[in-house]
DNA sequence: CGCCTGTTTCGAAATCTGTCAACCTAGAGG
DNA sequence: CCTCTAGGTTGACAGATTTCGAAACAGGCG
């Protein structure tokens, strides 16, 4: 194989990043109260009133923090009278649980190689 | 931990937090900087100064980055002679992947059943 | 209309990032 | 022994970003 890969970067060329592929993901459930409203919409939808209720904060400031997840496309929203029903989107959580998985997985397999100054 | 919160919430009750459990692993991946380091180190253990000229920052700044994620259990510093190497662990990686995935199957599993109001 | 749910805007407080200066340690070479 | 230099670390501070709450605003329903 390539041992220009494998044992060290030749240049700092780093347009690969795996991480930064989801930077918003992490960057939005590094915020405890963002966290918390993930964890409640994991267990189902739920509308703003639940979520208001049990973070035991105010209403704008979870409905900020809910645009700010729409807007990365983390939940969706669902219009349903008077009340705004927000549901869980997947697929980002799997993207970014890969991300990690892969990134410990490499971490383990190059733990031999040490580049050396 | 409780398993029988899969189908339902009965109450406000969300002690058994699973991103909080993780909060630091996620806040230090929000940063490009320190990210750039993570994916860095990912390819093989590296010392300082490779960091340093990889990402084309100072000296300082790769260090207090290095502490964050030294201090979280992140990365392990191997001094070695002047240099200074380090090294990913990855079982935080895994445990977050792990986590995440763990939320959008969660989320998937509980499509159904809404939380009226 | 009045009430309720939810959103938006705006400003203050808290947090974070990057940089500067100083300090520490390990080797090189007298 | 001593001094000198290079690699790393630490602490402190200015600037930028973020978070939260109060007030104002927008719709749906009785």
């Amino acid at each position: 194989m390539i041992k220009n890969l494998t044992g060290g970067v030749p240049c700092g060329c780093y347009q690969h990043m795996v991480i930064s592929a989801a930077p918003d993901l992490l960057r939005l459930l590094a915020d405890p109260t963002r966290a918390q409203i993930i964890e409640i919409l994991a267990a189902g939808p739920a509308c703003t009133c639940h979520l208001v209720e049990d973070l035991g904060t105010t209403q704008p400031n979870v409905s900020n923090h809910l645009r700010a997840l729409r807007q990365a496309g983390l939940v969706k929203a669902e219009p349903h009278g008077r009340f705004t029903y927000y549901r869980l989107i997947p697929e980002p959580f799997d993207a970014a649980a890969g991300t990690l998985s892969d990134l410990g997985e490499r971490a383990r397999q190059s733990a031999g190689n040490r580049r050396e100054c």
